[in-house]
DNA sequence: CCTGTAAAATGTAATGATTACAAAAATATA
DNA sequence: TATATTTTTGTAATCATTACATTTTACAGG
């Protein structure tokens, strides 16, 4: 709890309970969590927790770069900033999973002057959904 | 004309003239419209045209594989099925350019039985959007 | 301790893309 | 031509996300 709210502070985001929990949260639960899930399991807790708090804690983290929004078909999913990997969407049961990859650089481009971020996603099913057939 | 005629069927899609419409108007457009900027073009030659046909249509390509769905923040966009390569999203201006790159191929994976697609999109900012400042 | 001010959190309403659904139009079939 | 099937359409519903105004909380200075 003190490194998360050192990491908040060096941010430049001010470590509220509520947003240190939810940071807590992700660390805690790798797997991209959606808006709705992480509001469902904070709740306990927080029972005063509302969805725009949630939104707008993520939406900062992400500005301040400590958060990666995932886009997807459906709902946004959020990741921790780490080292960079890639992600393995089962399109049967919606699971997303970590794939040990670095995305690869950016090639030059004409139109290209700065990349910040590179994401990875493959589509397809899942052992577990395939054996279910 | 004939041509995308013969694409459709040989893709188990009944040739309609709105379908080879649309499917035109992705072959000639490059720049992965949204369903409104292909809404906008064709109502003009298609006055009765309606944007729950144009999701339809879209959603029938992706399934047959003709189309691939690009899923950003906001709007999905669309692309034709063509050789693989990646995208550069400028976050000022919302613009997808195209980048000569093949996606790697998934790493083995406990989880993984099946890969059908790879999306490799980068954020950050254009030559024109930086220069702009 | 108070008190005032800024920041954070909240609740409700609005937005807007996408889908559901049922009816109308077009097309194929017999 | 009549009938069945497919395609298209329009409207209404859904649902994630954001806007906005209000309330609550934290915090600095007296």
């Amino acid at each position: 709890m003190e490194r998360i709210q050192t990491l908040l502070r060096n941010h430049d985001i001010r470590p509220s309970y509520t947003r240190m929990a939810i940071y807590r949260y992700l660390d805690e639960h790798r797997e991209h969590p959606t808006v709705e899930a992480i509001y469902d399991a904070l709740s306990a807790t927080l029972p005063t927790l509302s969805k725009t708090t949630i939104y707008n804690t993520l939406n900062l983290f992400v500005r301040h770069h400590l958060v990666k929004e995932i886009d997807l078909q459906d709902h946004k999913r959020y990741d921790i900033v780490r080292t960079p990997h890639a992600h393995f969407k089962c399109d049967v049961c919606d699971t997303l999973y970590d794939i040990d990859i670095t995305p690869p650089i950016a090639p030059k481009h004409a139109d290209i002057s700065d990349v910040r971020d590179a994401q990875l996603v493959y589509h397809g099913t899942c052992k577990r959904c395939r054996q279910a057939v």
